[in-house]
DNA sequence: TTCGGTAGCGCC
DNA sequence: AAAGGGCGCTACCGAA
C-alpha cells in the first residue's frame, strides 16, 4: 500500500496544467519523489521521461493506492502520460472523511489534527509564505514570467488564492538567484529570513517538497485510522460502495459536453442588446425622478437601492437574511402584483427583473466561453465540468470550474439551447420521474401516492402528483375540468400548486407559511398533510433520529447493504439543536443520489462493455453529465429512434433504462424514468417512450 | 491588493 | 429562537 499526491501548476487539466512533483509514501513510511522544473515562460513542465517509466513501473506492481481526491491526481498523472492507474485497488480519504463526518472539513489538513493530532498546518503557511514573496519578486523582476493570474485564458478557474498554482516557483527562484541548497541530512534550523543556521542552505529549495512529502506522509495513517472507524461504524460497504463512483464520474468529466459558439455567440449578443434596452428604460425612468441611476452589473448597489428606497419610495416586500430590504426576484414579482400595469413603478422593476436575467445568462455564458476548448474544424467547444461528489452536505454532487448543474432551461432564458451534439453524434437525456416524491410516498406507505405512481395511466390524476394536491386544494375546479386544469390553470393555479409541492418538497414548515404563500391558498398546507399524514409521521422519526444522533441515514440499499444507510449530519442552528427542516430532506435527498449513483456505476459498466466489443481507440459510448436526477448520454449518430428503430441506438437506451430504473429494487421504492433523444440541442428533445 | 461577507440568480 | 433543502458564479462593498 502506498500513497500518491501531485502538485501541479494550477487545477485546470484541459488547458494545459500538469503536475511538477509526485510524491509517494510506503506503509514503513519510506518515500519517493519526482521533481520537475516549470518553465516561468509558458509554465510547461520538463518532464524526465525515465521518471515517468518508474512512476508507471511501480503503478504496475499493482500497489493499492491511497490518495486525496483520486481524480484529480489521476487526471494530473494522465496529462503526463502515466494512464495504468488502477481503479480496482485504491482507497480516498475524500470520500472517506464525507462518509464519516458529511458536512465537516475535508482538507488534508483539518483531517491530520482530526484524525491524527498532527498539524500540517505549519508546512502550508510556510510555503504560501514564500510563494506569495516569489511572486512578488517575479512580478518587479521578471515581467516576461508567467505567473498565475485570473487573467490568463490558460488558467480559467484562477479567482482567489492565486498563489496556490505557483508553488513551483521558491525552487525555481532558489536556483535563479542561486541560493546554496540545503545539505541533506542536515537537521535544519531555519531562521527568520529563510536560511538554514547549521548548512546554509535556504529554505526554498525544499519549501514546496517538505509540504508535499508531508502530505503524503500523513495520508497513509490518515487512511489506516479512517478504515478503522468507517468498520467500526458499519459502513464498509457503504463506503466500497461509493468509491465505485469516482471512475464513472472521472469518464464524464473527461468526456464533457459541447456548445455551439456560433449559437452561444448569438444568445450573448441578444441578451446583451436586451440588457441595454432595459438599462435605458431604467435610466430614463430614473431621470424621471431627477436621478442619476448607477445600475448595478450585478445585483444591486447604493445606487439602485437609494433609487428604491428613498426615490421611488417602495415599501419593503421581504427581507434578505441579514434583516435588509430585499429587491430579489420575488419582492420585485410582488410590486408587480401589486403596481398598476401602466405606472412607472411596475414598469422600472419589470424591466430590471429583465435585465437581471438576461444578465446572468450573459455571464453564464461568458465563462463557458473562457472555460471552453475549442474542437477544430468545427463550430463547437468542449467544456469539462468538474463533479464534486463530496461537495454537499448530502450525498449530491457539486459542480463547478464552470457548474454544469445551473444551466437555465427556462423557456425565456434558454441556455441549454446552445448546448448540444457534434453533428456525428447523438445526446440522451434520462430523468427521474418525480424521485425525490416518490422516496418518501413508497417509504412511509401513502397508499393514494402510491396509487398514483403505481398507476400512471389511470384516472382521476394520470400519476401526476400535482394534480392530486391540486385535487387536494382546488376541488371545484378539478371537477369542472380534470386533468385540463394543467392547461387551464398553466401559469396561475397549477403553477402555484407546483411551486407550493417544491416548497414542503424542501421543507417548508407550516406555521411559517411560506408553503400557503407560494400556493396562494391560506391553509393550504395543513390540508394538504392531514391528508397525508404518513409522511408527516415519516418526518417526526427523523426529526426524532437525528435529534438523538446527530445523523439521518439513507435508505439502505439491499444490492449494496441491507442493514446501513449511508449517514449524513444535519446542520444544527446557531443554538445548537437540529434544524427540524432538515432531516427529512437529507434523508430523501440524500437517498434520491445513491440511487442515481447506483445507475451511473451500472451505466457505466454497460458502456465499458459496448466500447470494449467496438475495439476502438475512442470509447464511443458515453455519459457526458449530471444534474442530480438527470443523466446524458452521449452516443455515435445512428438512425431515428422512431422512424428507423432498427438501425438506431434504441435497443442499447432500452439497457440503459432498466439499469437506472433497477435502482428502485433495490430501496423499495418504484422508480421510473423519461427519456429524450437529442440530434440539435440540449433544449431540443424528442420524448421516447421504450 | 486581497479577502470575506452579502446579495442575487441559475439548477434540482 | 426560528422555522425552504442542496449547490456555484458574479458583482459589490468594506475591512485588513
Amino acid at each position: 500500500m502506498i500513497s500518491l499526491d501531485t502538485e501541479t501548476t494550477g487545477v485546470d487539466h484541459y488547458h494545459g496544467t500538469k503536475p511538477f512533483f509526485v510524491t509517494t509514501c510506503d506503509e514503513n513510511g519510506e518515500q519517493r519523489y519526482w521533481e520537475w522544473n516549470v518553465d516561468p515562460y509558458t509554465r510547461d513542465v520538463e518532464v524526465d521521461p525515465s521518471d515517468l517509466d518508474a512512476i508507471r513501473l511501480l503503478l504496475s506492481t499493482d500497489p493499492t493506492v491511497v490518495l486525496h481526491n483520486t481524480k484529480f491526481d489521476v487526471k494530473a498523472l494522465e496529462s503526463i502520460g502515466v494512464d495504468n492507474f488502477n481503479w480496482n485497488r485504491y482507497y480516498d480519504t475524500l470520500l472517506a472523511a464525507h462518509i464519516l463526518a458529511s458536512n465537516q472539513q475535508k482538507d488534508l489538513t483539518a483531517l491530520a489534527v482530526q484524525y491524527l493530532n498532527i498539524d500540517i498546518q505549519p508546512f502550508e503557511d510556510v510555503l504560501e509564505k514564500a510563494v506569495k514573496e516569489c511572486r512578488t519578486w517575479a512580478r518587479n523582476n521578471k515581467p516576461s514570467w508567467r505567473i498565475a493570474n485570473k487573467e490568463d485564458e490558460d488558467m480559467p478557474s484562477a479567482k482567489e488564492k492565486t498563489w496556490k498554482f505557483d508553488t513551483w516557483l521558491p525552487r525555481l527562484l532558489a536556483q535563479e538567484r542561486e541560493y546554496k541548497e540545503p545539505v541533506e541530512g542536515c537537521d535544519h534550523d531555519w531562521g527568520m529570513n529563510w536560511y538554514c543556521q547549521r548548512c546554509n542552505g535556504h529554505r526554498w529549495w525544499v519549501v514546496l517538497s517538505d509540504y508535499a512529502n508531508t502530505d503524503s506522509a500523513v495520508t497513509l495513517p490518515l487512511w489506516q485510522t479512517m478504515e478503522e472507524e468507517i468498520k467500526l461504524r458499519g459502513q464498509w460497504k457503504n463506503y466500497l460502495e461509493r468509491l465505485k463512483v469516482l471512475r464513472p464520474l472521472h469518464l464524464m468529466e473527461k468526456n464533457g459536453l459541447t456548445v455551439n459558439l456560433k449559437w452561444l455567440d448569438e444568445k450573448i449578443q441578444e441578451f446583451s442588446e436586451g440588457s441595454v434596452t432595459c438599462e435605458h428604460i431604467c435610466t430614463n425612468i430614473a431621470a424621471g425622478y431627477e436621478y442619476e441611476l448607477q445600475l448595478p452589473k450585478g445585483g444591486r448597489n447604493k445606487s439602485l437601492d437609494t433609487f428604491l428606497t428613498d426615490v421611488m419610495k417602495l415599501k419593503p416586500m421581504g427581507y434578505t437574511k441579514t434583516g435588509n430590504t430585499s429587491y430579489n426576484k420575488e419582492a420585485m414579482e410582488g410590486y408587480m402584483a401589486t403596481l398598476p400595469e401602466n405606472s412607472l413603478e411596475y414598469t422600472f422593476v419589470s424591466e430590471l427583473l429583465d435585465k437581471r436575467s438576461q444578465d446572468t445568462a450573459i455571464s453564464y455564458m461568458n465563462s463557458y466561453k473562457k472555460f471552453g476548448i475549442r474542437i477544430p474544424d468545427t463550430d463547437y467547444i468542449v467544456l469539462h465540468p468538474n463533479i464534486n461528489p463530496t461537495g454537499t452536505d448530502t450525498t449530491r454532487c457539486a459542480s463547478n470550474n464552470p457548474n454544469g448543474q445551473n444551466i437555465s432551461k427556462k423557456e425565456k432564458r434558454n441556455i441549454r439551447s446552445t448546448f448540444g451534439p457534434l453533428p456525428d453524434r447523438e445526446w440522451w437525456t434520462i430523468d427521474a420521474e418525480n424521485l425525490e416524491l416518490r422516496i418518501p410516498a413508497y417509504e412511509a406507505n401513502e397508499e393514494e401516492m402510491i396509487f398514483l405512481f403505481e398507476n400512471p395511466n389511470q384516472p382521476p390524476y394520470f400519476g401526476s402528483y400535482h394534480m392530486l394536491i391540486f385535487d387536494t386544494l382546488h376541488p371545484d375546479k378539478f371537477k369542472k375540468h380534470g386533468i385540463k386544469c394543467k392547461s387551464v390553470y398553466e401559469s396561475t393555479w397549477y403553477q402555484w400548486t407546483k411551486n407550493g409541492n417544491f416548497a414542503v418538497q424542501y421543507g417548508a414548515q407550516e406555521v411559517s407559511g411560506t408553503a400557503d404563500r407560494a400556493y396562494h391558498v391560506p391553509g393550504a398546507q395543513h390540508r394538504i398533510q392531514s391528508r397525508f399524514t404518513r409522511i408527516q409521521e415519516l418526518s417526526q422519526r427523523q426529526i426524532k433520529f437525528a435529534e438523538n444522533y446527530g445523523y439521518v441515514e439513507t435508505i439502505p440499499d439491499k444490492s449494496v447493504d441491507p442493514e446501513r444507510g449511508y449517514p449524513l449530519l444535519c446542520t444544527r442552528s446557531k443554538w445548537g439543536n437540529i434544524k427540524s427542516t432538515v432531516p427529512l430532506s437529507y434523508h430523501i435527498q440524500g437517498t434520491a443520489c445513491l440511487w442515481m449513483q447506483g445507475a451511473e456505476i451500472r451505466c457505466q459498466a454497460a458502456l465499458d462493455d459496448w466500447n470494449n466489443r467496438e475495439r476502438k481507440s475512442n470509447p464511443r459510448y458515453r455519459m457526458f453529465i449530471q444534474v442530480h436526477d438527470e443523466l446524458g448520454f452521449d452516443f455515435p449518430r445512428r438512425a431515428h429512434p422512431l422512424k428507423d428503430p432498427k438501425n438506431s441506438n434504441l435497443d442499447k437506451i432500452r439497457e440503459i433504462k432498466k439499469l437506472m430504473e433497477i435502482g428502485g429494487e433495490y430501496i423499495g421504492v418504484r422508480t421510473t424514468v423519461s427519456i429524450k433523444y437529442h440530434t440539435e440541442s440540449w433544449a431540443k428533445g424528442e420524448t421516447i417512450k421504450c
